[in-house]
DNA sequence: CAACGCTATTTGAACGCTCCAATCGGCAAG
DNA sequence: CTTGCCGATTGGAGCGTTCAAATAGCGTTG
């Protein structure tokens, strides 16, 4: 009577499932059950219960029900030093999204520092955060190619799902990805549509999982549509600099677009464009890849390829408490497709002055695509 | 003997107190008192209980401790729906760092899905949290004007650090902020030094306190070079177009170079300047704020403020882990220096052309600062 | 030498929950 | 009326830790 005002109880803090039995009159694991298996009761006695849990604001004590059950209801996601922001650029909606998804489960994030990758004993903070029940599981992002963790992880018996396909060697556990081959194809796709033929690949060097696919899919998408492959690409780490500088031999080539495979190569084919005293978009399309807060920003704006974080973070969860409920069950991989979201930098190529047959171009930088396996 | 194989033990998962407490041949209570407590025991007991945890590789069950103690050793961050990545262009970086920190002092962080400001019951999820014992305290972030959080958690008495100061009203709590002013006033110098006397700034519309704060540096610095600040000024949103547009007067007035107050708007100038034939950097030099990603990426690079963010975040850890030791400590409150970051996009003015006296501008965006108040 | 004080260690209990097995009440079948 | 059965509810124990209080050990002191 004291409480019922009939608002919002103003401190649960202290409530007990014992205090809430002898008011509800049952014993301390009906109450348990009301919460957990409701079904059991006769539903007098559930909607009693209820309304003494709600009267006095009940909530269980997680760590009671982590040492009685041995699951803490976490989620580990090991958050890696910043400072190459080079593969996560767009963290944040990833992070946003895990929680969300998470917490509609009734599941919590667990942020820990995680070691870089090339750290003397990579997984000490997961083996920490497993031996005190911290978590039931991880999520991992920025997986690589000869990356220890999901190994480790499955010799463990430890339930995980990853943001990344294992690029080399056998599928391990579950995965959700971005079909970063159809990004770059949907980018080409775009491109021809606005009348573009001699298009042009500005990528990583060969041997990043990521960057593979995306030039395979321009590749293919090039083929596709019947168009010149053959030295129209070019490879750069990924900052601008060297990007403006590899992409040269692209533009002396005479291509009127270029997809970047990444939203950092983008921006050193606009530097280079400028330097000739060209203009993206106008003289030559661009586009990206990730759609980072940059390209909205740049001038003109930035067409990209837009990474469907929200959705990886959301099935990155589902994979992990799917498989933390059936541990025995068979590995589920996702491939989300990405979406062009057009800008300014790309529109129909110039009808003056188009060089109708490109020169040969026996520059290191651009390598012939033939050549590669496959 | 059985692992005693000087190797780091395999598993460490099932260990308890009490099974290192027999092997070590003391009670459970001595080997608590072992790790929480050495100083209470004899040097020896000390020595032969510490190799039985280790020989063993125990840990202890953090919900066992939880449960005991009240105390999760957990942080809880709010992490906010960023389609508004205005406030928060860097929070990977923040969020590091207090993983990072976090974990240095036993602690780590507890991610959950902060409901936007204008939420019906915005402390709900706060409120769950500590009546179910996951957290210790929180970490707020994008503090805001008439922000509910600071009061209601200082009301619970529920220990907080946030990372902005409480702009209006009494002050509430712990708190780090960068101070803003100190970083406009710092590009303000460093454009004076390059030899700039008519130096502009775009700001937001008045109204938010970090805006203001901003302007205020601007403003401060300029008179204290005995520069002109009337008719200097112009407001916009937080998008490059609407800043593109705002910014139109204070190019048309003859500026030499504008300090943005963020890296949004000096986008905008970037945009406005195209439009005008001119180049950023050559013709008028620019300066941002916050240092974010696309400071670096785009053509000419851009000048702009670094945030301090890893400091930011190492400092709310320190605050908040302080106030839970203490919770009857004084409030502290820390104001921490951005830093410029020289690039491209500020150079000496032209010798060429300049205006030597510039027209006034009755353009209503324009505001005359020596009507505002102070 | 007994009484004392101090330190090192142990004992018993409790934190709040859920698992397991046992119990209770009621109802249909024998 | 007893028996068996089934669904709803309860009692007791235990998860692994730490708190509070009790005890054992042991050198000091009057």
């Amino acid at each position: 009577m004291g409480t019922a005002h009939g608002r919002p109880p103003e401190k649960g803090g202290g409530v007990t499932l014992a205090m809430v039995a002898r008011r509800a009159g049952v014993s301390p694991q009906t109450v348990s059950n009301a919460i957990n298996a409701p079904e059991l009761l006769r539903p007098d006695t559930l909607a009693r219960v209820r309304q003494a849990i709600d009267a006095m604001g009940y909530r269980p004590h997680r760590a009671a029900q982590t040492l009685r059950t041995k699951s803490s209801r976490l989620i580990g996601y090991g958050i890696q030093p910043v400072d190459v922001d080079r593969s996560t650029p767009v963290m944040d909606r990833f992070l946003h999204a895990l929680s969300q998804t998470a917490e509609e489960a009734g599941h919590r994030v667990l942020l820990f520092a995680s070691p870089p990758p090339n750290a003397p004993e990579p997984m000490d903070a997961y083996r920490e955060l497993l031996d005190t029940y911290s978590v039931d599981g991880f999520v991992l992002s920025d997986t690589h190619r000869g990356d220890p963790r999901q190994a480790w992880l499955e010799r463990h018996g430890v339930p995980f799902a990853a943001f990344g396909r294992p690029w080399s060697g056998r599928q391990i556990g579950d995965w959700v990805d971005v079909d970063g081959a159809r990004g770059t194809a949907a980018a080409v796709d775009h491109l021809v549509e606005l009348g573009h033929s001699r298009i042009g690949f500005l990528g990583w060097p060969r041997g990043s999982g990521a960057g593979d696919d995306r030039a395979g899919g321009w590749r293919d998408a090039m083929r596709r549509h019947g168009l010149t492959v053959r030295g129209r690409r070019a490879a750069s780490e990924d900052e601008v600099t060297p990007a403006a500088a590899a992409v040269g031999p692209l533009l002396d080539s005479g291509v009127t677009a270029v997809v970047a495979a990444s939203d950092t190569l983008a921006m050193g084919c606009y530097r280079a464009l400028r330097e000739r005293g060209q203009s993206p978009g106008d003289d030559v399309s661009v586009v990206g890849f990730d759609d980072s807060p940059a390209a909205a920003l740049v001038s003109p704006s930035l067409t990209s390829v837009d990474q469907p974080m929200t959705a990886v973070g959301r099935e990155c969860v589902r994979l992990l408490l799917a498989r933390i409920a059936d541990p025995s069950r068979a590995a589920e991989n996702l491939l989300l497709t990405p979406s062009l979201v057009p800008r300014d930098s790309t529109a129909p190529p110039h009808a003056t002055a188009p060089r109708t047959a490109a020169p040969r171009v026996p520059d290191s930088r651009a390598t012939d695509e033939s050549h590669s396996p496959r």
